[in-house]
DNA sequence: TATTAGCAATCACAGGGTGTGAGTGCCAAT
DNA sequence: ATTGGCACTCACACCCTGTGATTGCTAATA
């Protein structure tokens, strides 16, 4: 087992690494940190720490760094979570005060954490699964196109472009968008594609083809509704950080940016135990293996939670990353899930 | 003056650079392209170039390289515009056929013409100015929030959350709604700063703060209009081509996360002379002074344009990706402002 | 005059040898 | 359990050198 005093090092060597990129040598922790021990015994430590696979030696003669299986006891027992400093308090109590459009928001939002944290920042859009139909508008654009938009109690707002392929008069334009409307506000989104076969079959035959084409697209907008969707900031954090990479960042940063990996792994988190969670190194598969993700879950509606969190080099700030982490969590379920009483 | 096959000499130059990343030497130009003449004599026109300031040596026993200058000859006199590749055909065309919502596709658009080019990709939001409003939604989202949503004939949709002082009920939002939509649909947006305030004073005093709340909304929404916003992809690109930067790509790639110098750059471009225009290197200013950006304009509307482009290393293959631009630019312009009787 | 062959000169780069310093591991002493 | 001491290891920086690639120049040639 590993002594109280083993942890220290661990923690000390986990910080300066972190701060200096360079391994740390007994030494250095025995003159920095008054252990009142000398080199020697620390050096005994690290032979337990090392044992542990907690850290590891680059080569003979160097100092230790810490392995994937160190962060993680020093993420899970030893980082304690900092209070915000001031200069970040203010930067995220000026910037609650600017509201703007959903989108707007949340491209702010991600940035503010791209900069709290130096990293790439990653949000996932809100979901409101338990949302109703608000409202369905038809736009004509020109004579041969006509956009849906779908607006929900949520807030979201999806839009489709719907190819028709007869003439269309403001007319028909008008009756059908009396005719959609009274059939689906305040059907839930779950409800949907039941309506809208219903939809279609309730009007003439005559209609139905383009009736049938607006009711795929709103389909359409049901099922993808801005969920699985993620806004990224701060992607020039990684080419920042490229030396802690030992392998290109390119795959890493074409993941990230294909978003797919990144969907699955918030959607597979758990949130019961921590706020903010962390995964590190080879605990991801494939590009992220040498990669670390600070998530935390933010309330997106009265139940469902979407996430938001940082992906950068293991060798990051842990204690100030987790803790921007979770005050931009905190601050989006604030501005987005504060009310308890959603309106339907 | 340098003379034709100078000129020539000079195209396979670059031809030869983007594709090896060497240097090109005097020989192997003589060897690969039979023109006929021996390396002594290439070395000659090799020595015109150097003193033109088109090519460079990067040291003494090493072959030629291209300047910025360089480049700004081969694009202007000797880059042809290939025709499509099949791949890239299909491609695009099987892309024509998924219809989805606008931010979807401008999404897609710009990660297409970021894998047809394998660099940054860059799309500038469609502007249409002369479009006027459409409808006007008013959302309760829970009792002391209200979101609105502006729609506008070019399609585009616009969010704004709104604190309420006060409780709201349904009914409230109901009349409210239907005011302003009767104020305000059909007004142009260029028309809508002095509608708005109007619309403010044709309130009850009471309800006066909450409507005047709503017209800020409304007018920010008109203000940002989603104009002066860049969808970026494959910034990963960036990393691959990272070694053809002599500097870091970090400011570079900061600089177009950022998007301020792009979007100024992209207004300040003058669209009569050719349908792709491409800057290149010291050309450009700060961060961008070692990359090149290749833009086109696309029809966002009946009037107005705006931009789609590239961003990559000065050595890229200069050709393929103006095809490219001109390709998706085209597309676009197809896709949203082909019907020049814009409905009103 | 344009082209060419030949040749000396230049210079980046890779390979190989070496010394140095940092840091550890271990052992014997406390 | 802790410590001082010491031998051992090894990355890294440094220098030296040879090699190959490529040019610039000059004199010959068509």
């Amino acid at each position: 087992m590993v002594s109280e005093r083993a942890l220290e090092v661990l923690k000390v060597i986990v910080q300066d690494y972190v701060d200096s990129k360079e391994p740390v040598a007994s030494k250095t922790i025995a003159d920095r940190h008054g252990f009142g021990v000398s080199a020697a015994t620390i050096r005994n430590d690290m032979a337990l720490l090392e044992e542990e696979e907690l850290i590891t030696a680059p080569h003979t003669s160097a100092g230790r760094v810490p392995t994937d299986k160190g962060y993680r006891v020093f993420v899970d027992q030893l980082a304690k979570i900092k209070p915000l400093s001031s200069s970040q308090r203010t930067g995220i109590e000026s910037f609650l005060s600017n509201s703007a459009d959903l989108d707007d928001t949340l491209g702010r939002t991600v940035r503010l954490l791209s900069q709290l944290t130096n990293q790439v920042a990653i949000l996932q859009y809100p979901v409101v699964s338990e949302a109703t139909v608000r409202h369905v508008e038809l736009l004509p654009l020109g004579a041969h196109k006509l956009m849906t938009v779908l607006i929900t109690t949520g807030g979201s707002v999806d839009q489709n472009i719907v190819e028709c392929p007869r003439e269309l008069d403001e007319g028909v334009v008008a009756e059908l968008r009396a005719h959609i409307n009274s059939k689906l506000v305040g059907v839930s989104l779950a409800d949907m594609p039941g309506k809208l076969v219903a939809l279609a079959d309730s009007v003439s035959e005559q209609r139905r083809p383009l009736v049938q084409a607006l009711a795929d697209a709103l389909a359409h907008a049901v099922e993808g509704h801005r969920t699985d969707r993620l806004v990224i900031a701060g992607a020039a954090n990684l080419v920042r950080t490229e030396h802690d990479f030992t392998s290109s960042v390119y795959p890493l940063l074409e993941a990230i940016e294909a978003q797919v990996t990144l969907l699955k792994l918030f959607t597979e988190m758990q949130w019961e135990t921590t706020e903010v969670q962390a995964r590190i190194g080879r605990e991801n598969q494939g590009p992220l293996s040498e990669a670390a993700i600070l998530a935390s879950a933010y309330q997106s509606g009265s139940e469902r939670t979407s996430t938001v969190g940082v992906v950068g080099p293991t060798r990051m700030d842990y204690s100030n990353n987790m803790t921007a982490v979770r005050a931009v969590a905190r601050y989006l379920s604030k501005l987005l899930g504060d009310d308890e009483k959603e309106r339907a």
